[in-house]
DNA sequence: AGCACGCCGACT
DNA sequence: GTCGGCGTGCTC
């Protein structure tokens, strides 16, 4: 039975229409009205009540077009009634429905509810983030020729403990964790895992992290499963992803590979979600709701009994405590399948050396050339943080409540911590040793390009970085490849493919840049690259060669990783942690105010400080507010607060208050947002 | 978030 | 005398 439906005595006819396909008319006075709530995507938590024929066109999860106000716009239906509320002034009627089913099912609408309440955004923002940007479905997805599918590797003796461990019924539903050194073949586990999900009739959802890991992945996944994946990566136009993502809603694919946003696919009889990589920050959304695949999975796990399982090299130091806890299963793969020897690594400090590159890494890279190989260097983040530290003993300054570098301002001469606004005189002499030699610096990639350019002349140097243009990253990777190039300088971005059979040496030319950053999960984030890129440097190449250049040589994340001892780095980060209350021993919620003008930006903090000082449970405190690391962007001054408690639960509870106490007089033209479990604190 | 309504300064 | 700034408040 098909129909349209007309409100003929509507003032606001006769845009009100339902138009979908083939449709027979209906008069309004004929039918009986229902009432639906709607929600938007706007940092507005309430439901509005419309009115609606009772058609069943308009229902729950479709998106429907309303008046709001004196505009149009679209909103997601979320509820309905079948009397108009009590109390309710005003009921306007809806446009029309946008979408002939709906776009999401009551479960998936629960699941918005819980993001919006875990952090802390309205459930329109949540739902409009849960689906792929858009406007209209093409017709075809872009690939689905490939008929041929690759058939199943033999595994190894520990992968196929692995996968057992992983097919096997647990009755607790304890996430699994695959940890295990790069190349020793995660990926297989996690392929046949799926597999045996699919073959008991459920889906799999399988996390990847943004970066081009996705297509890589994706395509060993489409030749392995053919049409029943379906992909969602982030070089897809809109349209293609909406394609996708509408057969997925079909039932059509029944493993979805994407990034983060991928947790949110639509699949039905979800049976399995696999992270890969789950230490990688892109799991972390960057704008509201700031999400993290990795909780929204395990929430979404449990509540449609699902089994989760992750996986990398250096895991999550989160990922590390509950392991140990036993929340998590641990798994362990330690053999290399290709049989590689695991690389030499090599600790190199650069105290005694002028500019950025060590006798040896020169003589290295210069023996590298005279073999006919290739070497990398990397340069990573570039140095725009500038910190306290002497060259004669590496003694660096840092913060005697948050244990974090001090940033140097010039124009004050001060060393000021960003999270607590902790700020001391900037010392002239190093307080440690005496030297007067004790300066202020960052390394920037332009300084070592130059440095490498002078030194080696006749080389053929080539650099890649977050600035370089996409086509040019390409080129430049295929001559590097064929040989054309004989040092390539990279960024993080290099250490994600590092598949070069030329390449012997790896060089990371300044292993603390990372650690120069005034964040907590500096030591995590530094142990975490360099045992990726020496991971991935002895892949290919038996008799590669990495070499660490450090400051700080007795830096723990930097010995740990350049011994290759997980369990070591992480015992000390833990207590680290433990000691300073830091996450995984707290939660964090993070509010940043950004305006153009710096003083409104602080007296915005301010009023939400005091409120907080009567709010904040006893087990919960306070750090800052403090300038943001990066202090303005945009012509926007950005200050922030941390509040941090010991259970998310009480700390949730008082943010909630504390937001709506700020809400009721709040500072003009300052913005605040607002992030949950913050990964980055910049 | 937007957009309207509303109340105070420099302009044809 | 009006145009226009953006502060405040509301949107079923």
């Amino acid at each position: 039975m098909q129909k349209l439906v007309v409100r003929i005595d509507s003032p606001e006819f006769p845009r009100n229409w339902n138009v979908i396909d083939n449709i027979v008319f209906l008069s309004w006075n004929q039918c009986v009205t229902r009432y639906f709530d709607v929600v938007f995507d706007l940092p507005v938590e309430q439901r509005f009540t419309y009115s609606a024929p009772e058609t069943g066109i308009a229902t729950i999860g479709v998106r429907a077009l309303a008046p709001f106000g004196s505009r149009e716009l679209t909103g997601f239906i979320v509820g309905e009634h079948e009397s108009a509320p009590a109390g309710m002034k005003n009921i306007r009627p809806l446009w029309r429905v946008v979408d002939k089913d709906p776009l999401f099912e009551s479960r998936e609408i629960a699941l918005a509810e819980w993001i919006a309440g875990f952090y802390l955004c309205s459930c329109g923002q949540a739902l409009s983030t849960m689906l792929p940007s858009g406007r209209r479905p093409t017709s075809s997805p872009s690939m689905n020729t490939n008929e041929i599918t690759d058939s199943p590797l033999t595994l190894s003796g520990e992968q196929k403990q692995a996968l057992i461990a992983l097919t096997a019924p647990d009755p607790d539903f304890l996430p699994l964790y695959l940890y295990g050194v790069t190349g020793s073949g995660k990926t297989e586990v996690f392929l046949q895992a799926a597999e045996f999900v699919m073959q008991a009739g459920k889906t799999v959802i399988y996390l990847v992290p943004e970066i081009t890991l996705t297509y890589q992945t994706a395509e060993v996944i489409r030749r392995r499963f053919g049409d029943t994946a379906a992909t969602l990566h982030s070089g897809m136009t809109g349209s293609e992803r909406l394609a996708e993502w509408m057969r997925i809603r079909r039932g059509e694919a029944r493993i979805v590979i994407g990034p983060r946003s991928a947790v949110f696919a639509p699949v039905r009889n979800l049976g399995l979600i696999i992270i890969d990589e789950e230490h990688d920050g892109s799991y972390k959304a960057g704008n509201t709701p700031r999400y993290h695949a990795r909780q929204v999975a395990m929430h979404r796990c449990q509540i449609e009994k699902a089994s989760i399982v992750m996986g990398s090299a250096t895991p999550s130091v989160e990922a590390w405590k509950l392991m140990k806890e036993g929340k998590f299963r641990r798994f362990d793969l330690t053999r290399r399948l290709s049989g590689g020897d695991t690389p030499r690594i090599r600790m190199l400090s650069l105290a005694q050396t002028t500019g950025c590159l060590t006798t040896i890494l020169k003589e290295e890279i210069r023996v590298t050339a005279l073999m006919g190989k290739q070497t990398i260097l990397f340069l990573n983040r570039r140095g725009f943080a500038y910190c306290y530290r002497c060259p004669a003993c590496g003694y660096e300054l840092t913060c005697k409540h948050c244990s974090v570098s001090l940033t140097y301002h010039k124009s004050r001469n001060r060393a000021v911590c960003h999270y607590c606004g902790y700020e001391t005189e900037a010392p002239r002499v190093c307080p440690q040793c005496g030297s007067l030699d004790a300066s202020y610096a960052g390394f920037g990639t332009e300084m070592i390009e130059e440095e490498v350019r002078r030194t080696f002349p006749d080389l053929r140097i080539s650099r890649l970085d977050a600035d370089t243009k996409k086509g040019s990253i390409q080129k430049t990777l295929d001559l590097f490849r064929l040989g054309a190039i004989d040092i390539l300088l990279g960024t993080q971005m290099v250490a994600k493919g590092l598949n070069f059979p030329g390449v012997r040496l790896v060089g990371i030319v300044f292993a603390d840049s990372g650690l120069h950053l005034p964040d907590f999960r500096a030591a995590e984030r530094t142990f975490s690259l360099l045992v990726q890129v020496a991971g991935r440097s002895g892949r290919f190449s038996p008799d590669g060669i990495v070499i660490v250049q450090t400051l700080r040589p007795n830096d723990l994340a930097i010995q740990k990783a350049c011994a290759l001892d997980a369990e070591g780095f992480f015992d000390a980060e833990l207590n680290q942690r433990n000691a300073t209350g830091f996450p995984p021993f707290s939660r964090i919620i993070r509010f940043t105010a950004r305006s153009k003008d710096e003083q409104k930006a602080g007296q915005a903090l301010a009023k939400i400080t005091q409120i907080a000082a009567d709010l904040l449970p006893p087990d919960a405190d306070v750090l800052g507010p403090a300038e943001c690391p990066i202090a303005m962007i945009a012509g926007n001054y950005r200050r922030h607060i941390l509040f941090r408690g010991k259970t998310m639960k009480t700390l949730h509870n008082a943010v909630r208050s504390i937001i709506s106490r700020y809400e009721e007089h709040r500072e003009p033209k300052v913005y605040l947002e607002i992030d949950v479990d913050p990964v980055s604190i910049m």
